[in-house]
DNA sequence: CGCCAGGGCCTCA
DNA sequence: TGAGGCCATGGC
């Protein structure tokens, strides 16, 4: 299995993904390699927009972030003054409002260290370790803040991402860090790439390797361990 | 009605 | 270190 040609067949198929941030969104970006820089504010946003949609669907979160975004709340300091309850309910759409209105707090709290300055937190030596350090940001999280906020090649494992590449390979594997070293291991590490890849594998996953997969109509069954068998002969 | 979504924490062996 | 319970809304 050849990450790269897999990822060239998933963006022929599906196209530029065009994640994060929601708001102050380019309309047009003619390919994944010419992205504009961020904001400060909208990396913040995507940090926010990383804890919320943890086993959540992210049309839930975009309600969520368009609520924070009309009160002015994507603001770390702003986070770290409103009253859980209060927070809570701006979020409620994303399920699990309780526990994320603590989680944002926490993660914005741990950046008061740095003066409420995103950038000088993202400057840390080991960010990653750091990130794990705060309450409700696992390894998914931290790797989707890194990736898609700071713009580091992390690649993200997700549940999406096991379950193809479970079927791709025909071996099962639950092991995060395993998952992650193959990607690492076999494709340039380059930022832009692994976000786009990472964000196709959703895509796939919604469209055909579902829980119940769509194998029949599936464009990569010929080089799927479990598509085969749903070849005609 | 049931199932699932861009997981993580806590507890208990 | 691994399994199981818990969190909870909204779309289909």
């Amino acid at each position: 299995m050849n990450p790269k040609k897999l990822f060239k067949e998933l963006y022929s198929v599906y196209g530029l993904q065009n994640w994060w941030p929601v708001t102050g969104k380019e309309k047009t970006i003619p390919e994944y390699k010419k992205r504009t820089k961020l904001t400060e504010k909208q990396k913040l946003e995507i940090c926010f927009g990383a804890i919320l949609t943890q086993n959540t669907s992210w049309k839930n979160v975009e309600k969520a972030i368009i609520e924070l975004n009309k009160e002015n709340l994507i603001n770390a300091e702003k986070i770290v003054l409103i009253k859980k309850q209060k927070l809570a309910e701006l979020i409620k759409s994303v399920g699990y409002f309780n526990q994320k209105a603590v989680y944002l707090k926490e993660f914005c709290k741990h950046l008061e260290k740095f003066n409420y300055s995103l950038n000088s937190f993202f400057a840390v030596f080991d960010l990653r370790k750091e990130l794990l350090s705060v309450k409700g940001i696992g390894k998914e999280t931290a790797d989707s803040i890194l990736l898609y906020s700071v713009q580091k090649p992390f690649f993200v494992v997700d549940a999406y991402t096991k379950r193809i590449m479970e079927r791709i390979t025909g071996k099962e594997e639950n092991d995060y860090d395993k998952l992650q070293g193959f990607f690492h291991s076999r494709l340039e590490h380059d930022a832009l790439l692994f976000n786009e890849f990472h964000a196709l594998f959703v895509e796939h996953a919604k469209n055909f390797c579902r829980k119940k997969p769509l194998c029949s109509n599936c464009f990569l069954k010929k080089q799927c361990f479990h598509g085969k068998q749903f070849i005609l002969k």
